[in-house]
DNA sequence: TAGATTGTTAATCGATTAACAATC
DNA sequence: TAGATTGTTAATCGATTAACAATC
């Protein structure tokens, strides 16, 4: 399928928007009018409605949007309508947080691989996945169809577990690494960083 | 100090400069272009050049950047030369995990103050810090002079427990917890939620 | 000096927002 | 129908980039 030319910008709101609109039915509300929502997710309405009218009208004239249909909209939008298992490579302290969280099932997304190279946490089993040697990545993913990453390794370790990743078929990384990766294109990065944030959040503290 | 108008998008590139320098200035690197220094972190020079400009002339026509200088400056831009400290609420796994995390302390960062309800956690030790009972976080706060704060409770509890936070002084918050946050004017947000950044992956993987 | 590179102005590009027709 | 609200066009705003003078 080829994409048409959406703004990544503009990309980048929905999941927000699903965010909220599945807290507001989660608290039984049905119908919600742009402006309703604008309030909850902190975004200008007429943005709201111009972000969803990239992929159609979705909305009801005079009356607003029906909750359960935009989710669904939202959810077909954005690929979510499958699981996507995901390989975490690094199971230190964070790694392990990651594997217990229970907001990625939630939302469709399952670790279903763990691989580490410390001998130590190697055959250990945490949240009932048994972590594997990251020297078996390539047969480990070999076998499976995981195209998602989670990279929870040393700085210095990052770019080149992430090159292995990519040769084995991964197609896009959430990057926990304090560090820019260096990738081929066609392979989508996204940053974790709380230190980057921080700083940002710094400047504006006197 | 009265800020003046940079762009706050100018101001989000300015610690993934920093960062990259001081891996940069770490691997004994004196001067860089900027063409150099856009290489390694994926932004155009002119770019670079433009936004370093907002702050001041920190190169040399001919030459480029002294690191070790644009470094600095960088620093004193964020308001990075003083050790800030933080309070974490909610030591779940993740809490613990970013307990852990050297990262902070590496940039001067330091979690101060952990505070729980669980009366199984309150009281423990992790990583040196004694996690407090969040019950006593108006005294806790109140001598200290934390302004930043984690929120690492989960969802349920995060808008509430964020307002506790800024009644009792905090001015910045980088929240985990995945829910939009309402609060006053003046106080700072940034959100780390990795479901929407996945989410924002899915939307490009076919 | 010649070459390299910064810092800045002006042009372009793209995103946000205002206005409003369409219509439920 | 009157009122409300969407979806869209056009205007505005702001950010990126091209061009280039300044200068080390």
């Amino acid at each position: 399928m080829v994409k048409t030319n959406i703004p990544d910008i503009v990309v980048s709101r929905l999941p927000l928007y699903l965010q909220t609109l599945n807290h507001l039915l989660r608290e039984g509300k049905e119908v919600i009018s742009s402006n309703e929502l604008s309030q909850h997710v902190g975004i200008p309405a007429v943005q709201i409605r111009k972000d969803l009218s990239f992929f159609g009208g979705f909305g009801v004239k005079g009356k607003g949007y029906d909750i359960i249909h935009l989710i669904d909209n939202l959810r077909n939008i954005l690929n979510l309508n499958q699981i996507w298992p995901m390989v975490i490579v690094g199971v230190g302290n964070l790694g392990q947080a990651l594997i217990h969280y229970q907001g990625f099932a939630r939302q469709g997304f399952e670790i279903a691989l763990a691989l580490d190279n410390n001998p130590k946490i190697i055959g250990t089993e945490i949240a009932g996945i048994v972590v594997q040697d990251v020297a078996d990545m390539q047969a480990e993913l070999d076998r499976s169809d995981i195209r998602i990453a989670l990279l929870t390794v040393p700085a210095n370790a990052a770019q080149s577990t992430a090159e292995a990743l990519v040769a084995n078929g991964i197609k896009a990384i959430l990057n926990y690494a304090p560090i820019v990766l260096n990738l081929p294109d066609g392979v989508r990065v996204a940053n974790i960083d709380p230190v980057l944030m921080l700083e940002r959040l710094t400047y504006y503290l006197s």
